[in-house]
DNA sequence: TGTACATCAGTGAACGCGCGTTCACTGATGTAC
DNA sequence: TGTACATCAGTGAACGCGCGTTCACTGATGTAC
């Protein structure tokens, strides 16, 4: 039934991620604008003819990159979004807070190279890579303030108001992964960078919750 | 008296900032790290050869950029910090936050391609540039820092929570920096991104305001 | 099950090209007297 | 002011090298009957 039957596409899927999982390593050290389609061949051992049989070039490669790190990404807001969501409105929200970072934390400690190369190209040199992350993280700012829409301390509060507050912890979840990510190695540089996550999200969360005050609606 | 006496100095400078315009120019539409440096010296019309009088490589100039990008963006920074702390206490603190947002607008319609080149270097794949940056904004976090400690609502703020909100407002000065640039040429979009600033700045300010209730000192 | 043909992931040689770097040089600018 | 020498920013030829891309190919996998 099927016109793809098994061994020869599972081959081809595996060299196909074999390229991509070299490019990623090769990318802790330069930036996609500069990778080369031969480096990459060469660090898996097949010949450079190969990589067209896969991609059309490094931004088409550097496209796929993006989904697979922020499929990752994805998986893990989820798990966020769950594990927080059910602490609403439980204390001053502290836990929730450091619940949110330590994932952020255990996040970047799975997949450092993914956080470096979505940091890295978020702003690079290749225009389809730049938006292809662009647009993944504009659906997280979505989804995010969707959780938010569900809980009772959004009652009051304007859509627009609330897709700013998600960005803000959207961007704020891509900086922390990325300065934690360039604190790996050094514990005492990372603790510094949790500590200081925590008091900026307890600082927008104190906002968060005076966003109404004397505002009977956004003007 | 003086060993540099003057036209062949001049005219030496004046090759090295050509190189630096040229490079600047050509790093809008990719990174520093592929970045050659006979497309520098071919866009400025000297020898390649003649790039070695001025740097080691390609990197060595990203650290020279660094320093003018910086420099420029650092005159911004007093003038904001001076037009904004004559306010402070003003009023809730939405006309100096529209005032904040103008300011940086401006500076980007002024400096576009430093504002780029800023954020894509940040995370770049060149070690010393990244390093660099790092450095500057750290340095401009504590400036800003030290402004907020000269006004009335820092009174029994401890230094650590001052230096985490500079912090923020510098990220955030880049950040909107960056948006404001990408959107340039598209007026509804940068309007777009000014008034998410303004909510952001918004947010913050009021979290600021509260940082204090109910807590004696940080923990 | 066996045979004959089609598909297609990966090969390997070849190409023209621009790269970074070296070197000995030139000639305007600067210095000593 | 004039002369003889030193400095040094910029030149231009030459180099070896790795790049991206083309092409006809091979041989294992898949399909038809």
């Amino acid at each position: 039934m099927s016109h793809t039957p098994g061994v020869r596409q599972a081959q081809k899927q595996k060299t196909r991620q074999a390229l991509l999982d070299a490019a990623l390593q090769l990318l802790a050290e330069q930036s996609l604008s500069s990778l080369g389609l031969r480096e990459v061949t060469r660090a898996v051992g097949v010949a450079p003819t190969a990589f067209y049989r896969h991609f059309r070039d490094t931004a088409d490669l550097g496209v796929a990159l993006v989904e697979e790190a922020l499929n990752s990404l994805h998986t893990a807001l989820t798990a966020l979004l769950a594990a927080t969501g059910e602490r609403a409105g439980d204390d001053d929200g502290e836990e929730r807070i450091a619940a949110t970072v330590e994932l952020i934390a255990a996040y970047v400690r799975a997949h450092p190279a993914h956080v470096r190369f979505i940091a890295r190209e978020q702003h690079g040199g290749v225009q389809p890579v730049r938006a292809a992350i662009r647009g993944q993280l504009a659906l997280f700012a979505q989804e995010v303030k969707e959780q938010f829409a569900r809980e009772p301390e959004a009652a009051g509060w304007a859509e627009d108001d609330l897709l700013m507050l998600a960005g803000m912890y959207v961007d704020h979840m891509v900086m922390t992964a990325s300065a934690l990510m360039e604190a790996e190695g050094d514990p005492e540089a990372a603790a510094r960078v949790t500590v200081t996550a925590r008091r900026q999200l307890r600082l927008v969360s104190l906002g968060r919750r005076h966003w109404l005050d004397e505002r009977p609606a956004t003007p």
